[in-house]
DNA sequence: ATTCACAATGCAAGCCCTTACACAACACAT
DNA sequence: ATGTGTTGTGTAAGGGCTTGCATTGTGAAT
């Protein structure tokens, strides 16, 4: 059938069709504008070639590639997978597609992958944080391509934002820690280096304690990665503190599940003897033993309106606008009342 | 400064440097061949414009893009997380980049992702299992973009591969677990439609059975989808059968971590009442309490393997190799001799 | 009949690169 | 001095598509 060794073009469509290739490009691009016997006649000889629109030729014609790329620091755990998901899901129904790339919480990695996603014509991009070199932020606008920032809300930031606050609802968590009558707190944190949200989360348990009288230097505050193991040896280290604390605040879910395991490995009875606490609600959360009380965060709706905002952005070449969402407290099992305040 | 309001080009390069554009393209493409005191004065005019070449017009020229796709069924969890890292991490090493996009287990969803990354002149593309409609094998072939498949091995598959022997694996596992003296097997699948690699693990239990003289009929099996919730469910409804299984094997460690929560829910001591394992040995299975006995698959491996491969396949121009890793067993807490076995 | 508006289509320029080929300059061997 | 090879650079031809503008054909209004 089909001796030709390169694909079918554009031309090849018309000439079977018997048209001109801006009949063949329009029934594409705006099929209104073109008459339904022709229309018919031209996908028949889409069909029958196999043919395949050429996206590089596209995008140099356009100037438009219907692409938004995202980069997220890690893919190693489902933090941003859910809102990733929601965000694809929306762009898919705008008829755009979803770029990903994960910049291992390497600003260097970041700066390339965005250099990488604007080059291939990204239309819009997402990044997680606010935490980068102004540098990219300028290169960003002095390209044209919009970028919104994700997993974080900050008003008076460059990028237009669509996040909660990470520190009011770490404070909200801490105080409600407090009100229970904890006093000795310790944190695992994220590493803070370069990672707004995470240090945003430490201010919201100094806030709390803050408000509540209490000295924030009294707050054992360790940090580790991304990692399991880490945050079960960061808990041990922990514990042999003096005071011994009565509750490890985590910076988020993963940390907590370490320190879980941490705990077990001591034998400790959690939450009994010691009260963990997580962040983000992912599904590890529930599956933790015992189930973590932690920070419910909107990552659908997250991913949702940040797509929605980004094409807004896009399409009707308006300044963005940022979005902030609630985060709310999800009481579980981790978390008691300290052994000393039961009696 | 700078007042065009649309990116530079190639040309005002040239321009500013004082060459020819098919010099400014040597130097960035084969320096060795531009005198070094030109080169210089280019590369002064490139970061003075902040010059990005325009990835379209490259490949609409050179036909390559040095871009990799890879397709995977879901981001959702850390399955494919570590291995896709790895394969990024070679690539990116060997001067490509990894464009990713998740089909969410739907095949038309695949097909559609697949094409897309072709019009986007991917070099190469990473596909999760073998099964999917042969149409579209032949669609790559014919556009003769080179794809690899990865998590699965099948020598006689169109595509080659880069895996391990799912059936065998599980066939491996369960046959230590007859030897331990469990009798009554039931299982949690994974969606097998469409899926391979979960139909695979379900035939391995059947050999290891029907191996052992039992009749694969008697495994009292049930599918669920990868999801914690479902599998906790399914674990439930297991429980109500006749005979009461002793073992659940289950599909993969996501689902192995909801039985463990369903079994929690019925008040199931775990592996004293009954036990429980997992496959593929993620995060997971060490959070999970108590720890999940699984098959450990060379992740890493697999995706720095595959990556490689396919980038011969790209350079060398040469038919792909299948390549077969071994998968092994790892165990952990909960994977106990039956209760009745024991007196 | 003639004019006009508008719908459908065609023509061809342009998007920004890479690269085959041509050319010039020079070093060296003859 | 002539010829040969090498090296560095320039010229210009695509590559597949979109789109502004020109052209044709149609029906309605005059």
């Amino acid at each position: 059938m089909n001796r030709n060794t390169s694909p079918p073009t554009l031309n090849d469509v018309a000439q079977l069709a018997q048209v001109s290739t801006a009949t063949v490009s329009r029934c594409l691009n705006d099929p209104g504008k073109v008459l339904p016997s022709t229309r018919e006649r031209v996908q028949e000889a889409i069909a029958s070639l196999g043919y395949t629109p050429n996206f590089a030729a596209r995008f140099m014609a356009a100037k438009r590639t219907f692409t938004i790329g995202a980069i997220i620091p890690t893919m190693e755990n489902a933090i941003f997978a859910r809102g990733l998901q929601a965000f694809q899901e929306t762009l898919h129904d705008r008829g755009y597609t979803m770029l990903v790339a994960s910049s291992a919480y390497d600003p260097k990695v970041e700066e390339e992958q965005i250099r990488t996603l604007v080059a291939r014509g990204a239309d819009g991009i997402l990044l997680i944080g606010h935490d980068r070199d102004p540098q990219i932020v300028d290169y960003l606008i002095q390209q044209h391509v919009p970028a919104v920032v994700a997993w974080s809300y900050d008003p008076d930031a460059l990028l237009p934002s669509v996040g909660f606050d990470n520190r009011a609802a770490m404070c909200a968590l801490t105080d409600h820690v407090l009100g229970l009558g904890h006093t000795r707190l310790a944190m695992i944190a994220g590493v803070t280096q370069g990672n707004d949200r995470a240090r945003a989360r430490v201010y919201g348990v100094f806030d709390a304690m803050a408000a509540q009288g209490l000295d924030p230097a009294n707050l054992a505050l360790v940090e580790a990665k991304y990692d399991v193991a880490e945050a079960a040896a960061a808990l041990i280290a922990l514990m042999q503190r003096d005071p011994k604390p009565s509750i490890v605040l985590c910076g988020n879910d993963v940390l907590a599940a370490g320190a879980l395991q941490g705990a077990r490995e001591l034998g400790l009875d959690v939450p009994r003897a010691l009260s963990i606490t997580g962040f983000d609600d992912i599904e590890l959360a529930r599956v933790a033993v015992p189930e973590l009380t932690t920070v419910h965060v909107p990552h659908a709706e997250m991913g949702r309106r940040a797509a929605a905002e980004l094409i807004g952005i896009i399409e009707e070449k308006r300044p963005g606008v940022s979005t902030k969402l609630d985060a709310r407290l999800i009481m579980r099992a981790s978390l008691a009342v300290p052994l000393d305040h039961q009696s």
